[in-house]
DNA sequence: CCATATTCAAGGGTAAACCCCTATTCACGT
DNA sequence: ACGTGAATAGGGGTTTACCCTTGAATATGG
């Protein structure tokens, strides 16, 4: 198998030959060249076409996550590998949302680094526990609200039917039809269901399932 | 530094075995018990008060699934480590809202699985890279459709100032006297908003609101 | 066994949203 | 000067949603 071609972008030289030896070790994986900055990254990205792109976030000139959306944009099938050191939602999310595809934390086992780079060259993801963390927590945030005295508890099988028909988008008729009672009985429930959740719009509706995880969008 | 004790919840004695003997390897984790479904796990988890519990999803009696949520419901502090063959939405996004706090694949690599361990166990996490792919591409979601040619981008000023009321709550008659014009020129502005982003109802418009990341839950 | 509560069902009336069309004004580029 | 698109406004009719009330069947508890 082909060795996986990666470019170091990082301002720190130290770092750079540091990840540089850590990943010759590695026997799959070769760097193919350095970057002090964004700048001088997006550069060697278009002359050396990497496989992955290991990018630290924080740096001057041109700031990680500017890199990362220029890269994706004119050369989107590299795949990004950011790099920090700072495992907050602050600083990971928007990087995933400029289009990185792993996130390797500076605090992590050094031999995640290898773990990663194969991971986003095979078109998967890697993200260090401490990152994976964040990830987790925030699907389970709507979780959690459930385990707390949730009014939803409180609705009836039928109003819990009613409740997923209206916010996947059903007209009142058109779920009256689906189950055979009159559009009036529909609106029984519904009108039911909201006082108990205490709210008053068809949109909250459609936010709280949302929230509750009762549809995505 | 203590092992950690781990209970494995599967329904294939030959799965619990090889798990057993592979984690026997790692030195820092001990095998307390196992159980071959969530309602033996549940009570096993009573009894042997592990500190991970290695749950697989697909099982007969009780679901991978239920037995989650009850384990979290009844013993908060206990971590669990979800186990699956079907590395899709479908299955891993209800078992993290269920309260798994890490996730590997039964595809991956053999050595994952005390990575996985040792994670939860700390309070992080740790998805396999099959899985973590899933999370990274859900949060990407939003970025790529922007990338897209949206529609949003046809929108003017003004349809986007209604588009963002609208989705706020506002009805139709409270955003004209917000801004002082008529509620019928305020239809139109949502007439012709929605004709260009091909949507024909409030609760679509909401639903991309939120996709579009113009406002949260 | 009776009283009460809950669920499910339905009607009537009002207000709001939605649909299709037209029309004026203003700005902008050709 | 002309066409285009945006913002504004309105008419008229249909559909839906929202609010209040009622009634029947089925628990649930004293």
């Amino acid at each position: 198998m082909r060795e996986i071609k990666v470019l170091i972008v990082d301002d720190h030289a130290i770092v750079r030959d540091g990840i540089c030896s850590l990943l010759a070790l590695a026997g799959d994986i070769e760097v193919v060249g350095e970057a002090a900055n964004g700048m001088e990254g997006l550069e060697k990205v278009g002359e050396l076409l990497p496989d992955v792109v290991l990018m630290d976030m924080a740096m001057p000139v041109m700031g990680g996550l500017e890199a990362i959306r220029r890269i994706r944009k004119e050369f989107a099938g590299i795949k990004i590998l950011a790099l920090t050191q700072y495992d907050d939602k602050e600083h990971v999310f928007p990087a995933i949302q400029a289009g990185a595809t792993g996130f390797v934390s500076k605090t992590a086992a050094s031999s995640e680094l290898a773990h990663g780079i194969r991971a986003v060259s095979a078109g998967e993801s890697y993200l260090s526990p401490s990152i994976a963390r964040l990830f987790v927590e925030d699907y389970q945030s709507v979780a959690l609200t459930e385990a707390t005295n949730d009014p939803y508890e409180q609705l009836t099988d039928r109003e819990r039917e009613m409740l997923k028909l209206v916010v996947e988008g059903y007209k009142t008729r058109q779920i009256a039809e689906l189950l055979n009672i009159t559009p009036k009985t529909v609106e029984g429930h519904k009108t039911s269901l909201m006082k108990k959740l205490g709210i008053h719009s068809n949109l909250d509706l459609v936010k709280y399932a949302l929230r509750r995880g009762i549809i995505s969008v």
